[in-house]
DNA sequence: AGGAACGTTGACAGCGCTACCAGCAACGAC
DNA sequence: GTCGTTGCTGGTAGCGCTGTCAACGTTCCT
């Protein structure tokens, strides 16, 4: 049984080298560059590895190259639905790959994230992964002067440390609204949670869509420091309509909210879209399948998450995107839920799912 | 500004003992065991270290002390809420500790857990996480064989590799089923995704359960491999609907399948408890929230993480806990969807539930 | 033929840290 | 006073790998 664990189950590339017949420091090539070595030895060196059943140290690889394969990620949260969607396309993307994914949460607090950065930086990773725009001025001055390559992903905006994608939450929430108002609604009320700044800014998409229109109320907006849920999205929605009993539609930060703002409806006998309509954001599974269907605004978290490792990967392997900066757009789901008012109170019956009316845009900014 | 980063940023232990007035063997001891250290040198060190900065390098470290300060995490699924909290559990335990958490994804597959074991292994860490029990007999060697602590999460069941902490998901299932018989529910039906061993599991709860009432029927089971969503419950519980109309209630093997179901039910104008009790499984937020509230089995995910993490923590330093298998149980948690069978078609009103107003249930549209 | 250019290989010297063991002072037991 | 014991400190010798540079053989050019 104990067979290959003679001692610490230690075979070195020196083992390997010997069995091959060649030099430690070419065995060390075959493992990071092997179109340097002759076919012959490459393949003897390739035999006797698997002969051997090595595995590199990593450890001493990082300490003689002075360069891990570590890429760090620092998310805001595990909990939120979004970020898992993202993190399944860094994971996806990493696998396969030499690097492996160091990941990290900074709880929604930049000042954990600068502390988070500083322990990565020091590690010297290959690559780094950061969430959103919004860092410390000491946190934006360490990537600057980090010498590996830097993703931001979540949204996009001015001054890319380096490379950046994602999507404009500001106008994705205009196009949401501007989507209410061709729906023939008005008195349109926004529900946040967290309000961390993409929340903020879809926040602040929907202020100046309202103002445009001058119908802006501050009456018509409620928020939360609170993580969100779908809880809470019932339990704002109750403010909402305590202080303006008389809205048509709501527009809410997340699909959760959107969901809590379904249930409270039916709780209050509200029709949907009849007397309310709702609108979310992220597009997550359940929007398509409730009842009514509802209508979200869709990002492409998985594809972004995958799209930032990709451009990272390359990145540290020299090939530099032409396109540093890179704008996924959104999509706004029509769905049931906001589709047109109408007089009588009934809700719309159609089937589940019913194929989405798409708006498709990639969020200009100026 | 730029006053530290003279060469290369980097700062060794051997500069920090120069300025401290020590050797460096002796500011190598200061972080890993400052107790052996006379106070007087502590606090040079502490002061020197902290005045230059100094941030341990890992892979020195890894390579000469021959083990790393990783905890290998192996799961089957980022996308499901499930392993985000327990996630979250692990991360928030590891914080603070020397421990740096390295996650992979098996993606449900046995074959590519042993793979990814073969892997994290081979670097020597200083502890690992896995999910399930139900692992290849070579995956099973090599674990007993490693010779760092191991926890398995999720379940528990016989013949632990070393620690295990969960809940009896037979039994969990056996539970709920016992709670829908209570409510004078017969004809009950079970609705089920993806079919790895714990929803299997929870199967076979409910199989046996159904066996020993007389009262199991295979056409009342519903399953597919595919993975778990809303739409999909909503899918499968049109299935069963179509198998056997007169079910009176539907044991989902989760939350997720619970609310498809649900909305497939609103969608038919079901009454939910009145024609159909549903069950769903996990507990997850939405479920207090929905209309009808929805029963579901409260499982200790986030605990689950916490206490894996905790316990192997504790290990690796040498402190093994008295009860290396723990059991943290679970719990029924009864709510509208679930409340007793009555003749007349309009679901009760109840105070049940968590989000506790006094409701008035919607009847079907009409 | 001579030499440059290229492709391939190997020797050497660490990377920054810690395991191991030796040394030294202070103290108490006999 | 001698010896062991304890508590603290330091020297030495690597951990397993790769960067650098030199050396070699081969090809291709003039």
């Amino acid at each position: 049984m104990g067979r290959k664990r003679t001692k610490s189950g230690k075979i070195r590339l020196a083992e390997v080298a010997e069995l091959a017949g060649v030099s430690p420091i070419t065995a060390s090539r075959f493992f990071r560059n092997p179109e340097a070595l002759s076919v012959a030895k490459r393949t003897r060196v390739e035999s006797a590895a698997k002969e051997l059943g090595y595995v590199p140290n990593l450890a001493a690889r990082a300490l003689a190259s002075q360069r891990t394969e570590v890429i760090g990620v620092l998310i805001p949260s595990l909990t939120n639905n979004v970020f898992s969607d993202v993190l399944r396309g860094i994971y996806d993307a990493s696998e396969g790959s030499r690097y492996s994914i160091q990941l990290s949460n900074t709880r929604y607090s930049i000042l954990q994230e600068e502390k988070l950065l500083r322990l990565f930086l020091a590690q010297k990773p290959a690559g780094l992964i950061v969430t959103g725009i919004d860092q410390t001025a000491e946190s934006r001055a360490m990537l600057q002067a980090a010498d590996c390559p830097i993703v931001q992903i979540m949204e996009i905006g001015p001054d890319p440390v380096d490379m950046m994608i994602g999507f404009s939450h500001y106008d994705a929430a205009r196009a949401a609204v501007a989507h209410l108002f061709e729906q023939g609604h008005r008195k349109i009320g926004f529900v946040g949670a967290r309000m961390d700044p993409r929340v903020q800014r879809r926040m602040d998409g929907y202020v100046s869509s309202m103002k445009d229109a001058a119908l802006f109320d501050q009456r018509l907006v409620v928020t939360t420091a609170t993580p969100t849920s779908v809880t809470l999205g019932g339990a704002l929605f109750t403010d909402l309509l305590a202080r303006e009993p008389d809205i048509d539609a709501v527009f809410c930060a997340n699909d959760d909210l959107a969901l809590g703002v379904l249930f409270e409806c039916r709780r209050r006998e509200i029709a949907v879209p009849g007397q309310i309509a709702i609108v979310g954001f992220n597009d997550l599974e359940f929007m398509a399948s409730a009842v009514p269907t509802l209508t979200s605004v869709r990002t492409n978290r998985y594809e972004m998450g995958k799209t930032a490792a990709t451009m990272l990967i390359e990145a540290i392997e020299g090939r530099r995107p032409e396109q540093p900066v890179l704008d996924l757009g959104f999509k706004v789901i029509e769905r049931q839920s906001s589709s047109a008012r109408r007089s009588d109170s009934r809700p719309a019956v159609s089937g589940a799912g019913a194929a989405n009316k798409m708006i498709a845009l990639p969020s200009s900014h100026d």
